[in-house]
DNA sequence: TACGATACACCTGTATACAAAATACAGAAT
DNA sequence: ATTCTGTATTTTGTATACAGGTGTATCGTA
């Protein structure tokens, strides 16, 4: 962490946007562990930026429940427990199941090709154990399928409270046995789209998002041991 | 909207966050149009402010979605739909349903004495017809009430999306008809919680939430009427 | 009159400067 | 030894300065 770099200047992107991503990415991540003091000054420097366009970031991530502002002490980085995991995922499945029907009635056979062809770039990184691509791209599957409904908000309310849990999902995807079975069933829900068939849709969709929160449980438990020692 | 002048320091919060406070309200309530540019330097002079604090406020304003930015042209105050009301109904309701059995489960006497408190506190506010308290008021209660089940990402949710209607709702219980009636309401819900009916509880709650979409409804089409002439 | 180039004003993006609060620390008094 | 206190240092909070980009008005030319 000494050396935070930012990425190459893209130029399009204001400084505060890049540095929103870079930090919370690090948090994400773990890079920056929980309870860790954010220093302004500190931060600013190691990123070669001021402290303007890192205070408008930290704002960003204060709003997203990342960091925690205390009054004159500045912003700490949030823990995070497993009734918070729990909770996330009791959110998405809710709003996820809100969306199928949407997602049946509004499908498009374009939308279906395009799911399907992302589904054969899955299919490639699938087969060559590509774990750093794969995560995002099973997560821009979802969010595709997700968007297909129309319910912007709803998809909004999802990735935002999926962003908390993304490390550990991320681990969770690169150490599921059974990860090529669960994408064999990533295949059944585009079928499913396809064919109409809300009962079964629902039935598979249900039961892969529960999966998903068993997994993130147990990568969230890991990672707690590991912390303990 | 020319004096925009900050409520009397009270030096207790950053000046960024009274200027959050101040402008989401302001557009909230509508007193900032949707469409309408915020000119950083023009907003921050009408605060007497200077644009570093304003700018953290925007910041997360944006990330509340109740502004938009545009790269190299600011934020602008965004608009708002029909299918938002809806959609943000769909949320709020999947999502309280979910908290329901918490509430019950969780329910000590003590907040049933609270929130029995707090309804004696409406029924006097109710009475005297003073829209101004009623609406913020009858907000808490549902907060305390939906706090009950503990789950604080949920409630977090609910509110967020609550804050995007709130100029609506609040349109809404000033002219609601059977305002009263509706606020019995509150008082059975009460006693459900109390008694552990569930179904009761549930279905109560339902109806609730549908009444208060329908009145939002008509509140916003009622301002778009005003808008179009 | 229509079109295009240039100049200018406005505004955002970022850095830096300054003020005030909080903390850490050293030394004195008990 | 301990606690209190005054001071130095660190860090946040806010203001201001400056650079660069965008849009617009103006003017010249066809």
């Amino acid at each position: 962490m000494n050396n935070m770099s930012l990425p190459p200047s893209t130029e399009s992107k204001p400084i505060r946007e890049i540095a929103y991503d870079t930090l919370k990415k690090a948090i994400i991540t773990g890079e920056i562990p929980a309870g860790t003091r954010i220093v302004e000054t500190d931060y600013a420097d190691r990123m070669h930026i001021s402290r303007t366009p890192l205070r408008e970031a930290l704002r960003k991530l204060e709003r997203d429940g990342l960091v925690e502002y205390v009054l004159r002490r500045g912003v700490v980085v949030r823990a995070f427990t497993i009734a918070d995991v729990n909770e996330i995922y009791t959110i998405r499945n809710a709003l996820e199941m809100l969306t199928l029907p949407h997602i049946i009635e509004n499908a498009t056979p374009a939308d279906i090709a395009e799911l399907r062809q992302m589904l054969a770039e899955l299919d490639v990184l699938d087969a060559a154990g590509d774990i750093e691509k794969l995560s995002p791209a099973a997560r821009a599957f979802h969010s595709r399928l997700t968007s297909i409904s129309g319910q912007r908000r709803i998809l909004r309310v999802i990735e935002g409270q999926d962003e908390y849990i993304r490390r550990f999902s991320a681990v969770a995807i690169a150490k599921e046995d059974r990860r090529s079975a669960a994408h064999q069933e990533h295949h059944l829900l585009v079928d499913y789209v396809e064919n109409k068939d809300l009962a079964s849709f629902t039935a598979l969709m249900e039961k892969h998002i529960e999966r998903s929160k068993e997994t993130c449980l147990m990568a969230l438990k890991e990672s707690k041991l590991a912390q303990n020692g």
